[in-house]
DNA sequence: GGCATGTGTATTTTT
DNA sequence: TACACATGCC
C-alpha cells in the first residue's frame, strides 16, 4: 500500500532519521536529538502519525517540560492531520500538571480528598518556617538553613529518592551539622500538609507514582496506549519511576532528549535516565538526530568544541549545512557598564539591518545578571520581556488575594489562614495560631490528629471569640466577604440566594449558592482594597495587578482550576499578562539560560562569559557541577541561528551591598579556553562611548543621523 | 504578645 | 535588596 505525500503531510521534508523516529511502530523508542535537530517537529509529527494510524488521540500522553511546549507541539500535530479537535484530546502537559489532572479523577484510590489544593515553593517555605518556630529551632545561636533552603533540601531528597544524610552531604554540605533539626522539620512538614489537604509540587509526582501502584494502577496505565516524553534528560528518579509504573501492558514509550543539554540537576534531574533508558526498557530502538537545521556551521563548530572535553555522553556529531563566514564573537569589555552599552548598540545595529527585536535575545546565567541592562534598555526605550526573573505570582498582593481564594477552596489551608490573619491589627504569630485553633484549621499537630470540627471557613462565619478587639471589625468584613462568595448568610445557615441553571457549576461541587468565580473575585477585591492600602505603598499599581489577575480568571469557570493552573503554570513573563493589543509589538527577549531551553533566535547575546559567572562559582565544587555548567553554556550557544556574541567584562566591581571602587579582574570563562581564532573572532569594545571600533561616530551620536531619525 | 526598629548576612538555575 | 533575628517599647 503506497502512502502518497498528500495523505501523510507529516512525512514531507523529514530526513531519514526523523522519518524513522516518526514512523516507529510500537515498543520503546529513544530519540537522541542534538540541539536544533528538529526535535519538536519530530515529536509533533509522531503524534500526528500515531493518530493517523488509528490510535485514539486521548490514548496518547505527551509529557513536556513546560505547558507552552506541549501546546505548541499539539497545535502542530493538529494542523498536520487537519483536524482541529485531534490536538485538544491528546493528554499533554508537564508531569506536574498531568499528575494533578489524574489525581482529580483518581484521588480516592490514594486516599486524597477531592478538594486538595496545590502550594508553590514559597508556601512550602512558609510552612517550614512556621514549624521551625513551633519546634523552637529559631532560637538556636547557630545559623540554621533558611526556609528556601529547607524546601530545596526536602525537594531534592524526594525527587532524587536519596536519604537525607546523603542529600545534605552531596548537595548541601554547609547544612550537614543541622541534620537533626532539618529532619524534625521535614517530618512535621509532611504531617501538616496531609492534615491540610495540601500538596506541594513534589507530592504531585509522589502521588502519581502511588497511583500507578494502587489497585487502579493498571487501569490508569492502560488509559494510554502511547506515552511520549520530551526533554527526557531533565527528568528525575521519581519521574522515571512514574513512567515505569505507567508502562505495564503497553511498552509504547518514546523519550526524546539530549544528554548534552541536561541542565536541571539542581532539581534532582539525572542524566542517567536517558543514558540508561535502553537497559531500563529492553528492546529499545535508538534513533539519533544529528543534522542541525538551526545554526550556521561556525556557530556549531564552536559549540561542539566547547562540548569536546565533556565526559559521559552519547556519541553524536552535530553537523549543519548552513554556511557562513561569520564566526561567534568574543567581545571583551572594560566592565559591566561597557558591556551593557555595547550590547545595546549591537542590538540596535542588527535591528536597523532588519532583524526585529523579537528575533534577538540576551541570555545570562542568573536572573540578576541582566539588572544593569534592563535599566539601560528602559532608558533607551528598547522594549523587552524577561523570562525567568521574579514572577507576577510572587508579588505579595497577588499572594494575598490568592490566599483568600484558596481558603474558599480549601478551608484547612494553614498557610493561607496564617497570611490572612496577619493583616489584622494585633494579630501576630501567636494570635493567628489561637484563632486557627478556635476555627479547627489545624487538624494535625505534633503528629497527633485533632478532632475534625468541620470547615473552618463556615465556623468563621459563626464568629470568632479569640481575635483581639482591634481585629474584630476587619474580621467581620472578611466574614461578610466569605459569606457572599459562598452564598451563605452570616449565621452560617441556608444559602442566601439559590442559583439555578448553573449545572456544570465551575466551583467543583461546593455549596450551590456560590457566586460565579468572576463575582467572587470582584467581591474579594472589594474586601481587599482597604487591606492593601493599609499594608503597602503604591496601592494603585498593586490593585491594577489584581485586575490583571481578575482578567486571567475570566477565562475560567472553576475556581479550583484557576488557582491550580496559576500555581502549576504561572505566567512567566509580563507578555503572558499582556492583552491582545500588545501582542504584535516587537520586543527583545531577556532570559536566563535555563529558561531559553528549546528556543532559538537569529541573533543571540550571551552576557558575563567570565569564570565565576559561567561557570557560576557556586557550582564549581565538583566535576559534576562544572560539567553541568559546560552544558549550560553549550545550550546558550546553540540557541543562535546566525549570529552569536559572547560578552566578557574584564573588570568586576565588588560593591554588592554598597558603593565603593574596589574591583577585581575576571578571567574569560574556562569553557572557551583553547578555542582558537579559527573558531572565534576576538573583538575589543570601543573604549570611548559613541565611537565605534574604527573611531567613527555611531548613528545615535552623530548629529546628522540623529536629527534625521527624529524626523522619521 | 505584638510590633517597630536596628543589625548582620547572604549560594545561581524552575515545575 | 531581602530576610532572619535581637532588642526595646507598647
Amino acid at each position: 500500500m503506497s502512502t502518497p505525500i498528500e495523505s501523510t503531510p507529516w512525512l514531507f521534508g523529514l530526513n531519514s532519521a526523523q522519518r524513522a523516529a516518526v514512523t516507529h511502530g510500537g515498543g520503546p523508542l529513544l530519540i537522541v536529538a542534538g540541539a536544533g535537530t528538529g526535535k519538536t517537529r519530530t515529536l509533533a509529527c509522531r503524534v500526528a502519525h500515531l493518530i493517523d494510524s488509528g490510535v485514539a488521540a486521548d490514548r496518547i500522553l505527551l509529557l513536556t517540560f513546560t505547558r507552552r511546549a506541549s501546546g505548541e507541539m499539539l497545535n502542530r500535530a493538529a494542523k498536520l492531520i487537519g483536524k482541529e479537535t485531534a490536538g485538544g484530546k491528546v493528554w499533554g502537559g508537564t508531569f506536574h500538571a498531568v499528575a494533578n489532572r489524574l489525581l482529580r479523577i483518581y484521588h480516592n484510590s490514594v486516599d486524597l480528598p477531592a478538594e486538595f489544593t496545590v502550594m508553590d515553593e514559597s508556601d512550602a517555605g512558609d510552612l517550614m518556617n512556621l514549624i521551625r518556630g513551633e519546634l523552637g529551632l529559631s532560637k538556636k545561636d547557630r545559623r540554621f538553613p533558611r526556609k528556601q533552603t529547607l524546601v530545596k533540601i526536602y525537594s531534592h531528597m524526594v525527587n532524587a529518592h536519596r536519604p537525607l544524610a546523603k542529600t545534605l552531604e552531596l548537595h548541601f554540605p554547609w547544612c550537614k551539622d543541622e541534620i537533626d533539626g532539618v529532619r524534625e522539620i521535614i517530618e512535621q512538614y509532611v504531617l501538616r500538609k496531609q492534615g491540610q489537604n495540601v500538596l506541594d509540587y513534589d507530592d504531585l509526582l509522589l502521588y502519581w507514582a502511588a497511583l500507578t501502584a494502587s489497585p487502579l494502577g493498571e487501569e490508569i496505565a492502560d488509559r494510554f496506549e502511547h506515552i511520549l516524553v520530551d526533554e527526557y534528560q531533565d527528568t528525575n528518579a521519581v519521574q522515571a519511576e512514574i513512567l515505569r509504573g505507567m508502562r505495564r501492558k503497553y511498552d509504547n514509550i518514546t523519550v526524546v532528549g539530549d544528554d548534552a543539554q541536561s541542565i536541571y540537576s539542581f532539581r534532582a534531574a539525572t542524566v542517567r535516565n536517558i543514558l540508561d533508558f535502553p537497559e531500563q526498557y529492553p528492546g529499545t530502538t535508538t534513533v539519533t538526530l544529528e543534522e542541525n537545521y538551526r545554526s550556521t556551521k561556525p556557530i556549531l563548530a564552536a559549540a561542539n568544541a566547547v562540548m569536546e572535553p565533556a565526559t559521559e555522553r552519547y556519541t553524536k556529531e552535530l553537523w549543519s549545512d548552513r554556511k557562513s563566514e561569520l564566526r561567534p564573537a568574543i567581545v571583551s569589555c572594560d566592565d559591566e557598564s561597557q558591556q551593557t552599552d555595547i550590547v545595546c548598540r549591537n542590538i540596535l545595529e542588527h535591528y536597523e539591518q532588519g532583524i526585529p527585536l523579537m528575533r534577538q535575545s540576551v541570555l545570562f546565567r542568573a536572573g540578576h545578571h541582566s539588572a544593569m541592562l534592563e535599566i539601560e534598555l528602559a532608558k533607551r526605550n528598547i522594549p523587552f520581556h524577561k523570562y525567568g526573573g521574579l514572577k507576577f505570582i510572587e508579588a505579595a498582593h497577588i499572594k494575598d488575594v490568592l490566599a483568600l481564594l484558596r481558603l474558599l477552596e480549601n478551608p484547612f489551608d494553614e498557610i493561607s489562614w496564617f497570611r490572612v490573619l496577619h493583616w489584622f491589627d494585633g494579630v501576630g504569630p501567636q494570635t493567628a495560631r489561637r484563632v486557627m485553633d478556635e476555627l479547627g484549621v489545624r487538624r494535625v499537630l505534633d503528629g497527633a490528629e485533632q478532632a475534625d470540627r468541620g470547615s473552618p471557613v463556615l465556623r468563621l462565619l459563626e464568629g470568632v471569640s479569640t481575635a483581639p478587639v482591634a481585629a474584630r471589625e476587619p474580621l467581620g468584613e472578611l466574614r461578610a466577604a466569605f459569606a457572599d462568595c459562598l452564598g451563605r448568610s452570616l449565621d452560617g445557615e441556608a444559602p442566601r440566594l439559590a442559583r439555578d441553571g448553573d449545572d456544570d457549576g465551575g466551583a467543583g461541587g461546593h455549596g450551590r449558592g456560590e457566586l460565579e468565580l468572576s463575582a467572587q473575585i470582584e467581591r474579594i477585591r472589594a474586601f481587599y482594597q482597604p487591606i492593601c492600602e493599609k499594608l503597602y505603598d503604591n496601592t494603585d499599581v498593586r490593585m491594577r495587578d489584581i485586575d490583571q489577575l481578575a482578567g486571567i480568571a475570566s477565562r475560567y469557570r472553576s475556581r479550583q482550576r484557576f488557582i491550580t493552573d496559576l500555581t502549576l503554570d504561572p505566567p512567566v513573563s509580563t507578555s503572558d499578562l499582556a492583552q491582545a493589543p500588545h501582542l504584535d509589538e516587537d520586543f527583545l527577549i531577556l532570559s536566563t539560560i535555563h529558561s531559553s531551553k528549546g528556543c532559538e533566535w537569529d541573533v543571540v547575546h550571551i552576557l558575563h562569559a567570565a569564570d565565576g559567572m559561567i561557570p557560576s562559582d557556586m557550582a564549581i565544587r565538583d566535576q559534576d557541577g562544572i560539567d553541568e555548567e559546560r552544558r549550560l553554556f553549550y545550550v546558550a550557544m546553540t540557541r543562535a541561528k546566525d549570529v552569536l556574541y559572547i560578552y566578557f567584562p574584564l573588570r568586576y566591581y565588588h560593591h554588592r551591598f554598597g558603593l565603593g571602587d574596589g574591583h577585581g579582574y575576571a578571567q574569560l570563562t574556562r569553557f572557551l579556553h583553547g578555542l582558537g581564532p579559527d573558531l572565534l573572532t576576538q573583538q575589543r569594545a570601543g573604549a570611548i562611548e559613541g565611537v565605534d571600533d574604527r573611531g567613527r561616530l555611531s548613528a545615535d551620536v552623530d548629529p546628522r543621523s540623529r536629527v534625521g531619525k527624529l524626523l522619521e
